[in-house]
DNA sequence: AGCTTCTTGTACTAATCGGTACAGTGCACT
DNA sequence: AGTGCACTGTACCGATTAGTACAAGAAGCT
């Protein structure tokens, strides 16, 4: 049971990856809800027919979007897949703000813009769920290798500490959207920052 | 320049209400762009021109359930209004934890659902701020009582400590609503108030 | 060249969207 | 009883929605 068509030469591909563009990033504005799929097709140039030839309906391409928007996210924060000093951390949080510095557009995060809306779709829920375990993932790998390393203590939890890193910077997105401030984010990461060295071995 | 019509009679009032609560409800679960005005009608029993009697368009009817929002919330955790000690704040996140584990429905906070949708909607995005600030203003005034009465720190900043809790409440939320588990939730919670308390006079 | 499969453009549908028009009812006040 | 205003019910509008039908174009393979 496909899920949904791939793209099996290069012309499909790039047209297919056009519509995904254009998708993401009038979703990113406009929220699911608020971005029609005839909106999605004029701004990326293709037809209908190549839409629903590449996606069974407008959900799959949500589906598409969502695993986009991980993608950029990382994409954004390389230092999150080389965390093995708390330096390594540091740095993360500074990429992390650089991206919404250096973005012209609104301060916010595209997942947590969806977390909202599509919170309850029984079928989208859960994706954007595994994207923030995805995500999280990588915080738990840097923390366990820290804690190998001897420079986390060995009894603090790489989970729990890294779902309260995730909960800092959801929070201090969220904030920091709503009021156009970066401040907020950059507070909350400093907070989060402080917690974790607070499990360091002294 | 009213922004919206007020009900004059006591009839009136119900029917607006009930408009406001059905949206409210319906907003809840299915986003703002998610729930169309005929749905809401529906579900309330009220007909159209009720609808367009009392509210210009759709937006003002979500200015409305925006201000629902904030009410229900501040409703739902009364200790924010009494925030004299250490303890009491204590008291207020068990509150907000009660209020989602009571809810027969899905781990949410409907404000922070509407923060991604309408984050960029000019009209309705300093509204959510607004409710935002409101909310957080309790926090302020119980941490500058605190300040006043010795119990934190003098040079601790209540508007900053406000604002970091606030993100904790907002990204506990958020992590709590994808997870359906509300250990996200207590987990923040739980550091936020270590935190807070980290300025407390020793 | 010719065949097959992938890909594309256009035209279409039924349903739903937000919003309007307008005639009518309920109710207070005189 | 009559007048005026708040309120209500229903029918309607043009625009937009997600999704379909179908024929034609492009491209790889033999």
């Amino acid at each position: 049971m496909e899920t949904q068509a791939a793209a099996s030469t290069p012309r499909g591909k790039r047209t297919r990856d056009a519509i995904v563009d254009a998708a993401a990033q009038l979703m990113y504005v406009d929220g699911v809800a608020g971005t029609s799929v005839d909106k999605v097709l004029a701004a990326s140039g293709a037809g209908k027919s190549q839409m629903y030839h590449y996606f069974k309906n407008k959900d799959q391409l949500v589906e598409a979007v969502i695993d986009r928007y991980l993608e950029q996210i990382l994409a954004n924060q390389p230092a999150i897949f080389e965390l093995t000093s708390w330096a390594d951390f540091e740095t993360w949080t500074e990429q992390l703000l650089d991206v919404q510095r250096r973005a012209g557009g609104p301060i916010a995060c595209p997942l947590g813009n969806l977390a909202g809306e599509v919170g309850d779709n029984p079928k989208l829920a859960p994706l954007v769920d595994q994207a923030y375990r995805t995500w999280e993932s990588h915080l738990v790998r840097g923390l366990t290798t820290l804690r190998d390393k001897g420079e986390l203590r060995p009894d603090a939890d790489p989970a729990r500490l890294a779902q309260a890193a995730m909960t800092s910077v959801q929070g201090g997105l969220l904030l920091a959207h709503l009021r156009q401030d970066i401040t907020a984010l950059e507070d909350a990461l400093g907070i989060a920052l402080a917690y974790l060295r607070g499990h360091a071995v002294s």
